[in-house]
DNA sequence: TGGTGTGATAGCCAAGAGTTATGGATGTCC
DNA sequence: GGACATCCATAACTCTTGGCTATCACACCA
């Protein structure tokens, strides 16, 4: 039913050379092997595509049908593989950036300016995930580099740049009774019902929980959040309350909501994470593009 | 370098299915084997061509870059598979009757219509063929059927019928002594000078130049003849004398040449002839044709 | 008539492609 | 939450395939 594209090779070439020992040497096998192969392939399709005389070798009808289309076959092979060149080049060439929220903070554009000059040919893609994966898209490969929360699950398979320390706030119903507050502490939120990032965010859950303020007793969950616009319409519902980072507060401080630092809890970090057996130069080279740009603006 | 058109059937399917076992069970392999081929490509390529998380499968962009191409590839193959399959009906719809000078005599349309009766697809094709082989293009397979003269070398190798018997005669240079003759003997051109087939045409070329009447001595050789054109030549040209059938002598009786029957040679014969070995219908169904119109014409 | 070159054949070996059995991870169902 | 099913990967084995060298039989050529 399947050819191999060797015998077409072969074919393709003793047809050329109307001689087996001729083609066999063009082709770098045996005299033997390739009439062997020749034999096969005339088996498989039931019919002589040569005609052996004792010193003359000529093709038959049905070995003239085939040549056209086995040479069209080889052709075509060629040109697959070509296409497979190429997008493996591509692929090379494109660095995939993972981030939950946009790391904003200008840090993107200066670290797209440190990679172009290393690397011109670069074609950095943006790729916005879902806050159930928080290592966003590094762990299944969908991405090559990606901005994250720490800690990371499994944060021993991958190394990162920490690239902006911020505070942590509340985000609050706008008539909530802590809202008109300069800062809240962690305490004050202790009866609150908070909302929680889905179970497969693992640590990174409990962080943003702040588990570790609470002495072992689990906070009420007041519903799942996977996205900042889902933030809002639960915050704004009275669904409950969510902390976030500072320089996210932007992203749901809108009409109902409020933000509110929380003074005495530690400050959260979002890092630069690549996996930590991507050796690509690409990926190396953004990591230090962050190392560098956060050196700057120390 | 080249690939199995098996393996790119089987990277098309698990792409189609996006499942290694549902493939599998398409392809009607087993799971691991088809893993197996499928990282062989990917190896060959020196890319993946799917991601496999955990649970699900999915095309990289190279797979993608690749899947059309091995499309085509296969249904380039499938089409090649139907254009040796057409060469292949063509060539068993296709009978080749060799001959050397044309058997006449109202022998070829007699056939043809009894080889269509029975096999109305037929496509009969009459090939000349030199005079150097006295096979007429069955030995080298050049012929399926053909017209020829007994004795055949390796007679055995053959099977015939006898389609014509008739007297030999002499062509002879319209100036020759004999030339007004109602009828010679082969004893009054024992020293004419002969035309001969050329040697590989082995036992034949003896037959016409009446060696067996000869008791032992050869006879004097004029020059090599390969067909009724060349003989017409030589004999007008006083080259020598030449034998040859009575139904043939309207082939060389022309301006300078005139023919005399042969009184004491034994007739000659012409057969339809096949190889003993080749039981295609159509060959043996022209052999009884043959059979039959020679029944017809006693 | 011996030398050279062609394709076929034989015998051997390594690689290819298939199998079954099994393992680890992940959903699903009761 | 534990039993079960499902998925892909791995291991160990077998048989086939594709390659090699050596050699043969034959045709051409000097």
């Amino acid at each position: 039913m399947d050819v191999h594209g060797r015998d077409l090779r072969y074919f393709a070439v003793v047809a050329e050379e109307l001689s087996f020992t001729a083609a066999a040497k063009r082709l770098f096998v045996s005299q033997p092997a390739l009439s062997k192969q020749v034999r096969m392939l005339e088996k498989q399709l039931g019919a002589e595509l040569f005609r052996r005389d004792r010193r003359t070798v000529r093709l038959t009808a049905v070995g003239e049908a085939l040549l056209p289309h086995a040479r069209a076959l080889i052709a075509a092979w060629e040109e697959a593989v070509a296409a497979v060149e190429d997008a493996k080049a591509d692929e090379r060439h494109t660095l995939v950036i993972g981030m939950s929220t946009s790391p904003s903070r200008g840090i993107l554009p200066a670290l797209r300016a440190r990679l172009m000059t290393k690397f011109p040919e670069t074609n950095p893609v943006l790729r916005q995930v879902s806050w159930t994966d928080p290592t966003a898209g590094l762990a299944d490969g969908a991405s090559d580099v990606a901005f994250v929360w720490l800690p990371l699950p499994d944060q021993e398979r991958y190394r990162y740049v920490v690239v902006a320390r911020e505070e942590r706030c509340v985000a609050l119903p706008a008539k909530h009774h802590l809202s008109g507050k300069r800062d809240v502490t962690i305490d004050e939120l202790r009866d609150e019902q908070f909302l929680a990032l889905p179970p497969e965010a693992g640590p990174v859950r409990d962080y943003w929980l702040a588990t570790d303020t609470r002495d072992g007793r689990e906070p009420r969950i007041g519903g799942v959040i996977a996205s900042s616009e889902e933030t809002y319409e639960a915050v704004a519902n009275g669904a409950g309350v969510a902390l976030l980072a500072a320089g996210n507060a932007e992203l749901v401080a809108r009409d109902g909501v409020v933000t509110v630092p929380v003074r005495d809890l530690a400050p959260c970090e979002l890092a630069l994470a690549a996996r930590r057996d991507d050796e690509r130069p690409l990926v190396r080279a953004y990591l230090t593009a962050a190392t560098q740009d956060e050196r700057r603006r120390r």
